[in-house]
DNA sequence: GCGGCACATGAAATCGATTTCCAAAATACT
DNA sequence: AGTATTTTGGAAATCGATTTCATGTGCCGC
């Protein structure tokens, strides 16, 4: 040890690597860095990653499926172990024939799901977020709910919409189409929604926006508008940023786990990779509804 | 060609990388990805080291610099080929007889600088941010400006407040101690700073925070006081994330070029690492004061 | 027709840690 | 004491692409 302290070595990772045939990064496949519901998963991952021994090689796709098919390609390159994807878009071919594991590399979907079975899922219940925003919603008063969806090719979005109709259909509540603007998940589309929808000769006494960002888009359109929230119209959302609490007013928000969900996704992943069986195949956890200052029962309620 | 494709071969990175003693990995030290004013930048580096044929390892580091030091290892180790780090701290033992850069692998310090000569930094003029902010706010006719700050142990905050308060002198403005509160960079700080601003006898007509996290803790904080903003009180900050339009009012801000800060710092440390010399060692990027509704003139002002 | 040169081909060495292998030494057991 | 088992040590093979080296082939010019 003192001749290694003398001559400064460091052993060779990439040797070892070679060796062993396992590289100890993980790949995290997003399609957008930039959206802050991701960063306590990506902080939650790296400290798991960490403390495993592993890294953290993280790749924006922006939601390109040829970019994500590359990426991919990189556990076959052995620069990576496994990959925890946020994507609904798994990039493998598979044959319905063979078990799915025997087809694909360690692969866990954070978040956002495809709808291939046999791949590990960490997230949310988004049907059951939908029903409890729109019935927290509805024990309000609020019977003319608009949302402003996701994509409606991504499931999240689906699923979170169909809670919505459920609850509104439980409580006997029609849906009316019109209440219906479908976003991206940005700031811009809940801009874009709250114009859209304030034009209605009927307009929406609340909004359930699918994503925070949505709801401060949303918010900046109405108070521009010229509308006091929750007075005039109630605000909820999902997700439940940091920068929720800081919203004028404050935003009342379906709040996803976001530090469990890495760290369940890591945990998985690992596992997955070093060939331990995980708990679960999909692994729901728990949200939770954060009561704030966006939402208010509608004027003579009581 | 058809065998490859017929037996599926890919080649195994890890084993060129061992031939080659590079690695093609850039690793990127983060005190705390949270901050949405990084994630633009994280996101062009991205991108550029995509394109030049790098993949980007993101490190957290929670500020620890047991954690940096701990990360830098993996130059020697050969994880990566260099590293982008938006920490003051550079963690290696420079002696002073040396020139810097034999002593140093490929490194750039990104937005938030250290204070030794011959690292290659990125971002921008603080100084001069603190210097606009605060004109900006004269013009307006504000004379008792506070400021909440970042730890006074970081560069970019005192060069800030360096700038804030050559602006006031230039206007022979006297600056009040107690008008400084010294924060975090985090929304918390913000609300506490104005928690304990506000409850001067002399009170300030206007806030600098030195962050729009801060501005958007400090404006919540204000609502909840019950002033108006810009009414009763101006906001300006700093940073420029995206979020800041979406504010209540709309924050105005000396934005920081985070995209491009992002591009430069990958092409330099690919530069660098490619034995290509870049052109500049301190490379300061134009900020732009983005005025929005955050800020107004003092009542009577004209 | 033959030396000289560029180019193509294939074998072998290389990167550096891990793993395997074999022989030698140390310990255990009857 | 003698065999069986474990431990130890060091040499050699291994991972798979890159690089080097040594041939062999083809083409040009004199």
């Amino acid at each position: 040890m003192k001749v290694v302290e003398e001559i400064g070595y460091t052993p060779n990772r990439l040797a070892a690597s070679l060796r062993q045939g396992r590289s100890y990064n993980i790949a995290v496949l997003l399609p957008d860095i930039s959206n802050p519901y991701i960063s306590p998963i990506v902080r939650s991952v790296e400290r798991v990653a960490q403390l495993r021994g592993y890294s953290v090689i993280l790749k924006d796709t922006q939601d390109d499926p040829e970019l994500e098919r590359s990426f991919t390609a990189m556990v076959n390159t052995r620069q990576v172990d496994g990959i925890i994807t946020n994507s609904q878009r798994i990039p493998f071919d598979i044959s319905a024939d063979r078990p799915v594991a025997d087809q694909i590399p360690p692969i866990v979907n954070a978040s956002e799901f495809c709808d291939l079975d046999g791949i590990h899922k960490v997230g949310v219940d988004n049907v059951a977020i939908g029903r409890d925003a729109t019935e927290h919603l509805l024990q309000l008063g609020h019977t003319r709910i608009a949302t402003i969806t996701g994509p409606s090719s991504i499931l999240s979005s689906k699923q979170r919409e169909q809670g919505f109709l459920a609850a509104l259909n439980e409580a006997g509540v029609a849906f009316d189409e019109r209440l219906k603007f479908e976003g991206d998940y940005s700031s811009e589309s809940g801009c874009d929604g709250v114009q859209k929808l304030m034009q209605l000769k009927n307009r929406p006494t609340a909004i359930f926006c699918f994503g925070d960002l949505v709801a401060m888009g949303a918010m900046h359109a109405l108070r521009e508008l010229g509308y006091r929230i929750p007075d005039d119209i109630s605000i909820i959302s999902v997700d439940g940023i940091a920068l929720s609490q800081y919203c004028a007013p404050p935003l009342t928000t379906v709040a996803q786990p976001l530090t469990l969900i890495g760290e369940q996704c890591a945990t998985t992943l690992i596992d997955l990779i070093e060939g331990r069986k995980p708990e679960k195949l999909i692994n729901i956890l728990p949200h939770q509804l954060l009561t704030r200052a966006s939402t208010a029962p509608i004027p003579g309620f009581t």
